[in-house]
DNA sequence: TACAATCCTGACCAACCGGTCAGTTTTTGG
DNA sequence: CCAAAAACTGACCGGTTGGTCAGGATTGTA
């Protein structure tokens, strides 16, 4: 796994006190951020290293300095893109209020789509593409992930804080709903209307698809 | 619909419109068969004429006859699931049950998405990258479409047939749900542990989803 | 300072791909 | 049967792209 640092700054040859990793972390984290963009935007066949390269403020073959080819840079950003997927499950857990735990993850979701789209975007393009990559990863770690979640489920129906849910498959409704948001950017936004999403509507969807699904799975109370 | 004219070449003008023209419309069928499947599983820029070509069992030359350019076999392509995607919403009436409507329309989407699943993934790829084709076609055919179809939902929210739902915002859900289980297949199959999607998997995942957006709305009756 | 490791880059190349074209074969209408 | 239109094809081309490489610049350390 690549590790993450989200944030990243150019910030060239100025003060840097400590120069010894510095340089290729820094580098790193530039070119992984220009290059989520451009393969969200145009896909891995679509996007050159020309583009990332300009995008990240830096000459082609520097680009191949840091990772040796292509295929090698995508798979670092869909690493990073994993590690943000994986996240925000803990909240599921058998002590907790299905209510709560459930309305909770819908909107971390839902935050983590409106807060980093373009990974959104990028894992949506490699799961279309049959996910080549990554296909091994969602076998073991998020099945993995999700028979433990959906165990919790199964447990909050048989204790009747629930209506007798498959919990796979509303996993599978939860995110849909929420990617739909990133991924189908364009549709969302011809339909409404509008030229780009703002807060506020997502807000509302958030909000909405909460009172739905709680509703829809008869889950009482909290919501 | 979009520019439809796939033809590279226009027929004489003088000719007559008796003229057989059964080679054309099957090479182009045949085409657009092969392309769907490339252009699904590799998006656009991954796609070559040339596997295409091989595909349909034909000279790469042979394409460009019927289709000028690789973007022209793309709107071509684009075009055919446009048709697929309209469909379906004719039960949203305002004189229909609002249970039996919905229902039939999440059960009709599921089909649609099971049964052309290379053209739910070519849609989802064109939508990903912007939209760069159909854009004006989601602003104008689409939107008034849901225009439309959000009224009558308006109107059964307004009788009290349903819950204060936000229409638009219910058919995103709707779309997302059903078109993840093509678009995102890998994960669902990962997430089953199983190698493909049982016809009774979509079953039970189409009937969840029904009963979970139904009660979600507050819809009574029917169902 | 000296020197090695790391970092950086312009120039270049081979492979691939969309598209063209001149010429051939097949089909159609009379 | 015979032109003419339509259908078909192998060979080719220009542009793009991922990747290489030799050598120069910068940085860390003894």
């Amino acid at each position: 796994m690549i590790e993450s640092s989200a944030r990243a700054k150019p910030l060239p040859a100025a003060a840097a006190p400590r120069r010894k990793e510095h340089i290729r972390n820094a580098a790193e984290a530039d070119i992984l951020v220009a290059a989520e963009a451009v393969f969200a935007r145009a896909g891995f066949s679509g996007a050159t290293m020309a583009e990332i390269a300009e995008k990240a403020g830096l000459p082609k073959a520097n680009l191949h300095y840091y990772f040796r080819t292509k295929a090698a840079l995508y798979r670092a950003v869909l690493d990073h893109t994993l590690t943000l997927w994986l996240a925000e499950t803990d909240g599921i857990r058998r002590d907790a209020d299905p209510a709560v735990a459930l309305g909770d993850y819908i909107r971390a979701k839902m935050r983590l789509t409106a807060a980093h789209p373009d990974a959104s975007r990028v894992f949506a393009n490699e799961m279309l593409h049959g996910a080549p990559q990554i296909g091994a990863y969602l076998r073991r770690e998020l099945k993995a992930l999700i028979d433990e979640k959906s165990k919790v489920i199964e447990y909050w129906v048989a204790s009747g804080q629930m209506d007798r849910i498959d919990a796979r498959h509303l996993f599978f409704t939860i995110w849909a709903s929420t990617q739909t948001y990133a991924d189908f950017q364009p549709q969302v936004c011809a339909v409404l209307g509008k030229a780009k999403l703002s807060r506020a509507e997502l807000d509302r969807a958030t909000e909405q698809l909460v009172r739905m699904v709680l509703k829809g799975c008869g889950v009482r109370g909290g919501g």
